[in-house]
DNA sequence: CGTTCGCGAAATAATTCGCGAACGGTGCGTTATT
């Protein structure tokens, strides 16, 4: 079998449909799909054929989702699909872009599998981990779904080197790479030249978690989605509130994408926090929560260090234990992933690093010995409890103080003094400066110059060529007002970002149904108390929601509002006695309602 | 932002106190040595 790598093409295993068919529906005249206006510094003939190849899809095959379950069968071997899967491979196949949000082991990856092998040509799959790239071509090489590659740096470079030429020739559906490759322009040609029928975002919230410093190259994939001709897209992630949703669609460029949400509820976990004021007692009563529980469990603590402590007292305390943090050796990690997985532990005390790609079904507790950064990553951690649908626990151990360390994190800033050097120096340039003699100069690496460059470029004074060299805008402003309106918009984020930890505090210090204010957070209605948390048990969420209801608010949820000072904002929450509002300029904020009639202090925006 | 570490001083002979400094998470890729 093979894929013709240009035009005509007789042979091969998936019929000529939708090429031909583009070729039909641009003589034709067909009208374009009514989708996204691109950003006008990208090539107009790429957006073009994008748009072509959609139209092309959708004419090719409309709303008929027969063939899904055909493939489903036949490829996957999976009985049926599910509402929220068919849904969004249908819009998939009708040339649109979009937002899934479901959770882990209800067939996300399916979701891209099937209109792969509908799609004539390869499809790309941004992973954010190597070790999870690995388990996907592994997963896809015992179906029959035309071949998977992986590229990247734990291979050798011939081998990612034949990764590409199998992409190219056509023996290969599917390539799985990180982000940092497809910032390497050599990468993206080649991609390009094999005409990718689709692009998946896997794991997406990484773009809005990561990629304003930790992994800069995430703000990039919006480019690198034009660039690639902009196929149908799906950014696939687990857990998302309405404002890390709307920061992905905004990051890759999708601004039109449908939106497919499914089963945020998870009802068997029941909800718990406890409250501490010394650290020592905080301590003491997770490690014998922990040691009396039966079954499989997580403990999720904030450092590396914490992780190795609360490890060894639990073997002390008779448990098979294991700690997992990226500062472990990989032969370590990997160890004990394998022994997790494999029921060999009772136990895993972990940092964030544990986590992505894991789906073992019997996981009884997850306890937090520090709260996260936000409910978006509370909820994806806990939701790896109770998979089975069996009875599961989330018990947070909480001190107010333990927000401290997700402080410091949040309040990192960038430099202001670097985005003013590359602002000048692009600036003064005039013409095409090439990359690595800027990294050289300022003696930076990559990862720095793109986090500064990108808040440059979003200023509107520096592009990226296609070779990934900068070069200054005409007539953009100077480099010092650039240099302080990029700052600006880094403060922003840290400020949003801020706002979200003071709603992980609103979840730890709520007297309302625990349930109902993770619900809300991720803007599911959930008007009542769930009778499964601390809260509904002892009585005070009942309180809190029969006096909700009988409230006129005046504020419903989901309305637009504008604040006097802080701007415009989309009310998400509301209790007896205050409302929350998410504002896009400062981020959350609750505010009494009494203050808020009495001065005024909120309009109903249009 | 909060905790821990290391140091010098105080109080006294081996520990305790107070203070400022250092540190804390997530992973890609690349490169220099075994």
């Amino acid at each position: 079998m093979s894929r013709q790598p240009r035009g005509g093409g007789e042979s091969g295993r998936k019929a000529e449909r939708p090429r031909t068919a583009a070729r039909s529906a641009q003589e034709s005249g067909t009208p374009e799909p009514k989708t996204r206006q691109r950003d006008t510094r990208e090539p107009k003939k790429q957006t073009r054929m994008g748009e072509r190849l959609r139209a092309a899809i959708r004419k090719a095959y409309g709303r008929d989702g027969r063939r899904l379950r055909t493939v489903a069968r036949e490829a996957f071997g999976w009985a049926d699909l599910r509402p929220g899967q068919k849904e969004a491979m249908e819009h998939l196949l009708a040339g649109r872009d979009v937002l899934v949000v479901m959770p882990t082991g209800s067939g996300k990856s399916a979701v891209y599998q099937i209109p792969a092998l509908l799609l004539d040509g390869p499809t790309i799959v941004v992973s954010p981990l190597i070790a999870l790239q690995r388990d996907q071509v592994a997963g896809l090489a015992e179906a029959d779904a035309g071949g998977a590659v992986a590229v990247n740096s734990a291979q050798s470079g011939g081998t990612s080197d034949a990764s590409l030429d199998q992409v190219h020739a056509g023996t290969a559906e599917f390539v799985f790479l990180s982000p940092e490759q497809l910032a390497k322009p050599e990468v993206i040609d080649r991609l390009r030249e094999a005409r990718p029928s689709l692009i998946a975002i896997d794991e997406a919230h990484c773009v809005s978690a990561w990629g304003h410093d930790f992994r800069p190259d995430y703000l990039r994939l919006g480019r690198a989605i034009e660039r690639l001709g902009h196929p149908p897209v799906v950014a696939l992630t687990a857990t998302a509130s309405p404002l890390v949703r709307d920061d992905i669609l905004a990051s890759l460029g999708l601004p039109d994408a449908e939106l497919v949400v499914r089963g945020f509820d998870r009802p068997n976990i029941h909800l718990e926090v406890r409250r501490f004021v010394g650290k020592e007692d905080k301590r003491r009563a997770l490690i014998e929560d922990a040691a009396a529980r039966p079954g499989l469990g997580l403990i999720y603590v904030a450092t590396r260090r914490a992780a190795e402590e609360y490890a060894t007292a639990l073997r002390e305390a008779g448990r098979r234990a294991e700690s997992y943090h990226a500062g472990m050796k990989a032969s370590d990690r990997h160890r004990v992933h394998e022994l997790f997985r494999d029921g060999g532990l009772d136990v895993v005390v972990a940092t964030s690093a544990f986590g992505m790609g894991i789906d073992k079904p019997d996981v009884r507790y997850v306890l937090h010995a520090d709260p996260p950064d936000s409910i978006d990553s509370y909820y994806q951690e806990i939701g790896r409890a109770g998979r089975d649908q069996e009875p599961a626990s989330a018990v947070l151990f909480y001190r107010p103080e333990d927000l401290g360390l997700r402080r410091f994190f949040a309040g990192g800033r960038v430099d202001e003094e670097l985005l003013l050097r590359v602002a000048t120096l692009v600036g003064e340039h005039g013409g095409v400066v090439p990359a690595k003699e800027l990294r050289d100069l300022l003696g930076i690496g990559s990862s720095r110059l793109t986090g500064v460059v990108n808040l440059l470029e979003r200023v509107g004074v520096v592009t990226v060529t296609e070779r990934g060299d900068l070069r200054a805008i005409a007539g953009g402003s100077s480099p010092e007002r650039a240099a302080a309106r990029a700052a600006e918009l880094d403060e922003t984020r840290r400020r949003v970002d801020e706002s979200r930890i003071e709603m992980m505090r609103g979840y730890a210090e709520t007297t309302g149904c625990r349930r109902r204010a993770l619900l809300s957070y991720f803007g599911e209605p959930y008007e009542r108390a769930c009778g499964n948390c601390d809260t509904c048990r002892a009585g005070t969420a009942a309180e809190s929601v029969s006096a909700e209801s009988s409230d006129e608010a005046p504020f419903a949820m989901h309305a637009k509002v504008r604040h006097s000072e802080w701007g415009p904002g989309v009310v998400m929450s509301r209790e007896p006695d205050r409302v929350t509002v998410l504002f896009e300029e400062v981020g959350y904020k609750t505010l009494s309602l009494e203050a808020v009639e009495r001065d005024n202090l909120l309009v109903p925006a249009p």
